[in-house]
DNA sequence: TGAAAAAATGAATATATTTGCAAAATAAAT
DNA sequence: ATTTATTTTGCAAATATATTCATTTTTTCA
């Protein structure tokens, strides 16, 4: 699915550069092998939560808004991320581990973060079920989880 | 000073009402006696750090961006304000009178706002020092401040 | 699978915002 | 007080962004 891989690269090329204008971000997706029209830039970045705000220089950046980033800033976020024991994939979907009795809220918080990737999530005692969108491959589900939960793949490799 | 009034306007009704386009807050701004141009807005919302973020439901919202927000939320605000005695221009520095014991913490706030506009400051007992920056009048600092404690100026001419 | 519904997209256009420049207002300096 | 420098402002024009509408693509459902 291309819109989501465009989604994924806008908000990735926005929180790792500075961008002032759209027609910038269109030309760097570009660079990227992606391309759309301002038109649907526009729509996207309004899906995305991403507002053109003063960069305090006398100029402007696009950047996440306080929603989105008030939901990347949670204090819980640190909360959960140690919770979390494994990540399996399965069949297209994925599989989370978490210490016994976490599963639901870890649930809860990824179903919060209102990723367009994730379709839904099933959550046990110890175990969540993540189940991607249609046309939205595992892996993207995997980057999408880092940007929710920074550090998570890391974190699970020091475990093991 | 027409325009240190106008500011604080702004944010008053950014901060109150869902404002989605500026036509609309010049509306709601010459409702309360105050008239500029679009233009004149534009400009001003840039200096206050105030962006046009999606609103989450399909359309826009103007909104104080991270930064001047979190230094406007701060309660920490309301009680710095009142201990601030006096503020002198001299030799295009600032010194600001607080009574005593609290000219540290003031500054500390003052450099916690990370405007442009200020170099740094040196805080003593119950006096600030303010550098602003090269190029940037000592005017421009009290727009500045005006920003960044909102009534001070005000406060300060009641004290005399 | 094939038809119907929904979602995404581009082209063109409408709307909104920003900016260059000159004039006016304000502050600084003599 | 007068002149000089700085800042603010409005106007008009330039840019930038959002939306409409028609079309294509994707999804849903029988």
């Amino acid at each position: 699915m291309q819109k989501t891989k465009r989604l994924l690269a806008i908000e990735k090329i926005i929180s790792e550069e500075n961008i002032s204008v759209q027609e910038e971000l269109l030309k760097k997706l570009k660079g990227k092998g992606i391309s759309c029209t301002q038109a649907t830039l526009s729509r996207n970045l309004r899906q995305l939560g991403i507002a053109r705000i003063p960069d305090g220089n006398g100029g402007y950046k696009y950047s996440l808004s306080d929603i989105s980033r008030s939901a990347e800033k949670s204090s819980l976020k640190l909360n959960i991320v140690p919770v979390i024991q494994d990540i399996v994939d399965a069949k297209g979907l994925m599989v989370i581990k978490t210490i016994p009795g976490n599963a639901s809220n870890t649930a809860f918080f990824i179903d919060g973060a209102g990723r367009y990737e994730i379709a839904g999530t099933i959550a046990g005692d110890d175990t969540i079920l993540i189940i991607p969108r249609d046309g939205v491959s595992v892996q993207q589900v995997h980057t999408c989880l880092e940007i929710i939960l920074p550090g998570i793949h890391e974190q699970i490799k020091r475990k093991q």
